[in-house]
RNA sequence: GACCCCAUCGUCUAGUGGCCUAGGACGCAUGGUUCUCAUCCAUGUAACAGGGGUUCGACUCCCCUUGGGGUCGCCA
């Protein structure tokens, strides 16, 4: 295979349409844009796709704005909105239409999908008769004129368009299958096809890299560049994310707005690390990716063929893993609003806390020190609250029989929690740390020759859960009135 | 149905004709560390869809079959 030599001024976009959330998948072929744009010294350019007036929500498009800045995928040129730019497609629309490259069809939407149902049934593929296409200048201006509703058609020349794809190779279409497509509604509403030729062209786009269910309308497209004599980008189209049971990935497989990920606590480099690797991988071993490292690493020529399924346990492993690299005090900053949301704590505005249960008033401090325990057991930053909720509770609730290591009797828990109580109440106030207690503790536990036995009910009296941190720790940070206080609660069963 | 695309462990993938007894990672399993969970470490698990060619030699090249997917809008 030749070496791929790209043009110094490397032109990409990411033009979505804001009908919806930003989508994973179009958050990565936004990646893979960013990416190639990076590598290759070139600009990113954001297009709003907003042709469609009527699904089109300036809510989404306000998402999609944000979710790439979360993301750190910052464009170069725009937003751009194809709403603005009617006057454009309308110049182009009207040259097309003199030229007698594209007219105006009168069919009914009742009439075409009578059309359609019946080539379907003798096993053709659907499209458009061409019906309208002779139709003469006058019978046409009338029926403007009457006001009878119109749609304009490009008249599709038949021929074999054939593109080479920068990760597919060769692709070759019979355009005859593709019948003339309708490329706007009107001179003032142009659809799909035509805009996005005409954007393209007009921004100088050099490399459009998109997912791979654009691939049936690149010769569309082709088609109009040629019958505009507009030169023709790059074409490259990424596999697609698919979802467990291999199809496009949708709603109904798992979250699909990048904000849903966001909002459980997914952190930005870990998902741009995960969806790098859907479809891409750089032929080496390794697995983790910074952005840096990932425009220093990518190229097109890697990008996978066939469609990738999405993975929520990789991308677990993944947020995991940055999670861990995470600085404690950047981790608390990002943990606070989970804590606020579930209404654990309220924020003072002097930057002290109240913990909404007991009425006392903690520091930032605080916050690091119990999420610094669970630093390595975080799979996503939403689990925080539910891990360490006790350490802002006034009492815990849990079941008694919980307290039992392993098959202790009622006497014997009833002994180690007496005993815990002495011990503990016998340690002074300046001594009551993590090193102490675990010394004394440790002495006292091995003792018993199986340190669960008394381990394992201090940690449930003290968390109220079978899985949590180490006793020591949570002691600590608990103090010494706290850990008495449900030492005593937990006899009280 | 038509057209287009794709095909290595369950998943993401390495592999560009001999370095392949097919490598890594996630997951899973087991063991170690450990009161628990998690982390960490070790070990294991599991794949070239099938059939023809081409070749001294195919996971790698060609063809067919099969399977999967995408697209067929006055949506993008």
């Amino acid at each position: 295979m030749e070496e791929m030599k790209f043009t110094k001024d490397v032109r990409v976009r990411i033009a979505p349409s804001p009908t919806g959330f930003l989508h994973i998948g179009l958050a990565r072929a936004a990646l893979f844009n960013y990416l190639f744009a990076k590598k290759n010294n070139g600009k990113f350019i954001l297009r709003i796709e907003d042709t469609d007036l009527e699904r089109s929500k300036s809510e989404f498009g306000k998402d999609i704005i944000e979710q790439l800045e979360w993301l750190g995928l910052e464009w170069d040129e725009g937003p751009f909105k194809q709403s603005e730019r009617i006057s454009i497609y309308a110049k182009y629309l009207d040259k097309l239409l003199k030229e007698k490259k594209a007219y105006h069809c009168f069919c009914s939407k009742e009439e075409l999908e009578a059309e359609r149902q019946y080539q379907l049934s003798i096993g053709k593929a659907p499209c458009y008769s061409g019906k309208c296409r002779e139709l003469s200048e006058d019978e046409v201006q009338k029926r403007l004129a009457n006001g009878e509703r119109s749609v304009i058609r490009f008249k599709t020349p038949s021929k074999k368009v054939v593109f080479r794809d920068l990760v597919r190779g060769k692709i070759e279409v019979d355009s005859s299958l593709l019948g003339d497509i309708a490329i706007a509604k009107n001179l003032t509403a142009p659809l799909y096809n035509f805009a996005v030729v005409i954007d393209d062209f007009d921004m100088n786009i050099n490399y459009v890299i998109r997912g791979e269910d654009h691939i049936s309308n690149t010769p569309k497209q082709i088609l109009i560049q040629e019958a505009l004599d507009i030169p023709q980008p790059k074409y490259a189209h990424l596999p697609l994310i698919l979802g467990s049971d291999r199809a496009k990935l949708s709603k109904r497989h798992n979250a699909v707005s990048v904000a849903d990920y966001r909002k459980q606590g997914y952190l930005p480099e870990a998902m741009i690390n995960f969806m790098a690797l859907l479809g891409w991988n750089p032929g080496t071993e390794k697995e983790i990716f910074s952005m840096d490292s990932l425009i220093k690493e990518f190229s097109i020529e890697k990008v996978q063929k066939g469609g990738a399924v999405f993975n929520l346990q990789r991308l677990d492993f993944i947020n995991g893993f940055y999670i861990r690299q995470k600085p404690l005090d950047e981790l608390a900053k990002l943990c606070l609003p989970y804590f606020i949301e579930s209404k654990l704590i309220d924020e003072f505005s002097d930057g002290k806390y109240e913990i909404l249960e007991t009425r006392e008033t903690v520091g930032f401090d605080y916050l690091v020190k119990t999420i610094g325990l669970y630093q390595e057991r975080l799979k996503k930053l939403s689990e925080i609250t539910e891990l360490i909720d006790f350490f802002f509770k006034e009492k815990i609730d849990y079941d008694k029989d919980l307290l039992k290591w392993k098959d202790m009797s009622d006497t014997d828990l009833k002994i180690v929690l007496e005993k815990l109580e002495i011990i503990l109440s016998g340690i002074e106030l300046e001594e009551f740390n993590k090193e102490n207690l675990e010394k004394i503790l440790i002495i006292e536990a091995d003792k018993t020759g199986n340190r669960g036995s008394l381990l394992w009910p201090l940690r449930v009296a003290l968390s109220g859960k079978k899985a949590s941190a180490g006793p020591f720790e949570i002691a600590e940070i608990l103090g010494k009135e706290k850990v008495l206080q449900r030492i005593k609660h937990a006899q009280e069963f």
